[in-house]
DNA sequence: GTACAAAACTAATAATTGTTAGTTTTGTAA
DNA sequence: TTACAAAACTAACAATTATTAGTTTTGTAC
């Protein structure tokens, strides 16, 4: 009955979203054009909208779900009975895990929230804004139980952060690198340095 | 006789593109337009080509500029006589120092030099794996004799290079923190890590 | 004041954009 | 086979884009 294809559990809206999410990442999300994420698709961009309402609307769902995968996540950490420092690997591992299986969205939120038009982007902001500081509770607990250095927690979790988002580039080399190895060789990088 | 002010040391070229890396900043730069720029000078759109080349050859400009900066500074750096340890130190305070005094030109380079065309785009990345390489020897070198852990320093690299780059969002801190201290924060965590 | 060039302007163009309207095809259930 | 709805199509629109051509204004040196 359709062009598009879909899997068992996958609705066709969720197929184009898909598709727009690698599109977004390869090109962005100004340069992307309706036709060509229809040519992707094997259809005429008119026939998009049979199954998405719109460009925006895409772009919000995608960062949306990302927000939503890293809410549920340290929610659960949250409860659990661990360590700081556990909890803290723990977080970083999350986050390499979901670079590491969804690329596509995860680029997108990374570097095209910026294009969300309001109310969507302040929600954005605000949910990240909330991340950010239920992992800096973290690291006080740590500093307070003395297994953290004592030094501004703020900056400790915006520059683990932002190495974080920088696993982008280490994509490319999942196939061919044990990714368990790099894992591992970041944590400890992380939260033990480099030097000797 | 004009309407765009320059300064003695600047041209007219100078001052339009300055205003443009802030504005690719603020909107991106495919999202901004001649006209969005034009109007922040105080000028009509076609004005402008009486100054520049065209919008293109302003970010070719912006990138360029921002990877001479580094190539020039690892050059002097790679001449002197220091220790691995301390070369990566000064490496570290150099980008904090690029990302307080060249904001707007350092935040282009690093979000918008996928919308360079060829041959530009390719020399980007050829001059930004030149520099990881660079860096890379240093590791290496700080590995051999001991002052460093023996990771992969292709992983080490990289990582504080993500670190660095997420330092964009502590301008708007820069003004009320004391950015000596913030420099050294972030010179500590990333090599000695956080663990106490 | 006259000549020259820098730098602004107006008008227009060709291309591309997301999206809507209306219509036809296609698959499925009765 | 008939009826219905999902999903494709064609045609078109209104807006925006970077840029060019040609012209006028403006400041400066003689």
């Amino acid at each position: 009955m359709s062009k598009i294809k879909t899997s068992r559990k996958t609705s066709k809206a969720d197929t184009v979203v898909a598709a727009a999410a690698v599109l977004f990442r390869e090109n962005g999300y100004r340069t992307s054009s309706m036709r060509e994420l229809a040519e992707k698709l094997g259809i005429e961009a008119p026939s998009l909208y049979n199954h998405i309402g719109g460009k925006s609307q895409m772009l919000e769902e995608i960062c949306r779900s990302i927000a939503i995968d890293f809410d549920m996540h340290i929610s659960e950490l949250e409860k659990a009975d661990k360590s700081p420092q556990k909890k803290l690997e723990l977080l970083i591992r999350f986050h390499i895990k979901m670079m590491l299986h969804n690329y596509d969205r995860m680029f997108v939120a990374n570097h095209e929230w910026r294009q969300l038009s309001e109310p969507h982007l302040s929600k954005f902001l605000q949910d990240r804004k909330n991340y950010e500081q239920r992992m800096v509770q973290i690291v006080k607990e740590g500093i307070l139980q003395k297994t953290f250095k004592s030094s501004p927690p703020q900056v400790t979790v915006l520059t683990i952060l932002s190495a974080l988002r920088g696993l982008e580039f280490w994509h490319k080399y999942s196939n061919i690198t044990n990714t368990k190895k790099l894992e591992n060789s970041i944590v400890s990088q992380l939260l033990t340095g480099i030097v000797a």
